[in-house]
DNA sequence: TTTTGTATAATTGTATACAATCGTACAATG
DNA sequence: CATTGTACGATTGTATACAATTATACAAAA
């Protein structure tokens, strides 16, 4: 039995995106488990809403997976499995490879300054060890690059992905000294990218994404036990 | 402007379900588009439901990629370009790649079973010359290698780029020979994988695509400027 | 003529009402 | 006691009503 928070109270954004982010993220926390059934009712007294942004939220979560709907039955959880995230970071190796590459090979001047922009602010937060904004900046680095390979099927998959991963990687960050050691990693992908060199870039990226994954899996192994999920 | 057909009318699906198809295949089939605007209202009189379905339809589009939705003022056509489907072979030769891996590590009899069960169904369907159904056996084949890849993440993206280009599959078999081709590679792939040969498995996999890839684009350029988008 | 302000129309956002379907409890029947 | 049928309650499916926002048209002023 998940509990939600109140929605976003001075939220400018519609109704229906903001209980889909909630909803969204009470699952991948881990708030609501596996297999609990969502009862669309239950949801909007829950947020104080209205039926209908919550069915919109919960067909938008089949979608990506997250619940499953049975119709006339009502909503269930699917929730994400350690091996689903396993799985995804060897995906994102892959497919990340194919988007530095991609992107080295289109990118502008603007673009690789854009990088930078996002590398140094990343510095900036690792010297004030603010976590929170390091996790954020990780994030903005790979989405830039997803952008930078000017794929409309390979930015979108990857967004989704990181979105899908992005509780998991936060605790993973929290957990260690990782979030620093990444600044390093992004920052000699960078000049990679700047000089345009996609087979070196995709060595880092892999390289990047391997350790990456050892450090979240290491994290879950600690953390065992304490939470539902993760 | 595009036309709608009329919903299945015998359907036991949800209204929101059938209206989402609906809309999809119209945009995938380039009925809609790129840029064109979709009023509620409209598609709502024009497929005879309310606007509720409709809204849920559009919604889901929207994670899709199909459209996009700009909060109080409505959704776009966004559509789908050549390099969009070339994009998303290059995608899948990595990743149907990775899944026929690690379908091999843990076929059974019975999905060795299911899968020539296909192959055969392809082969009786390529004697009768019947593309439709050859073009339907041709997406099972894959999706079903994506489930024995008993990995969630890897099989939902896969699935939905099936789905996304479903439309230009459909165009390329009907338009050469190569239906038939393709019963050949995938029974040398379904023995690859009864013998649960991975790397075997992974280099056909990879030459089928290689071959898909370059017949679909040899058809869209003999019919280049037949129809708007394909 | 250009610009700006306002009124109005059109469209989306949200809530609610009603219909259809499904599950369960309980009684009737064998 | 087991089984089946029915009625009721709960939940989802769909439609509609109302509120909020945006676009458009047109007039007035610079």
């Amino acid at each position: 039995m998940g509990k939600l928070k109140t929605l976003e109270e001075n939220g400018t954004a519609p109704l229906q995106v903001r209980v889909f982010e909630e909803i969204e993220r009470a699952i991948l926390s881990g708030e609501f488990g596996s297999g609990e059934s969502l009862a669309e009712l239950k949801l909007s007294s829950e947020l104080g809403v209205s039926r209908t942004p919550v069915r919109e939220a919960l067909r938008q979560l089949e979608l990506e997976g997250l619940v499953k709907i049975i119709p006339n039955k009502g909503a269930v959880v699917v929730g994400v499995t350690e091996k689903d995230i396993e799985d995804i970071y060897v995906i994102r190796m892959r497919m990340e490879d194919l988007a530095v590459r991609w992107a080295a090979g289109s990118m502008t001047a603007e673009d690789a300054k854009a990088l930078w922009d996002i590398v140094e602010l990343q510095e900036f937060y690792a010297q004030k060890g603010d976590t929170e904004r390091l996790c954020e900046m990780d994030g903005a680095f790979h989405e830039a690059i997803y952008c930078f390979s000017r794929s409309k099927p390979l930015n979108h998959m990857l967004t989704g992905f990181h979105h899908y991963i992005r509780h998991a990687r936060s605790v993973s960050f929290k957990a260690s000294g990782r979030a620093q050691a990444s600044v390093g990693e992004h920052r000699a992908i960078a000049e990679a990218l700047s000089h345009r060199d996609g087979e070196e870039a995709a060595r880092l990226m892999v390289d990047h994404i391997e350790k990456a994954k050892e450090n979240l899996l290491k994290a879950f192994k600690q953390q065992e036990g304490k939470d539902d999920i993760f």
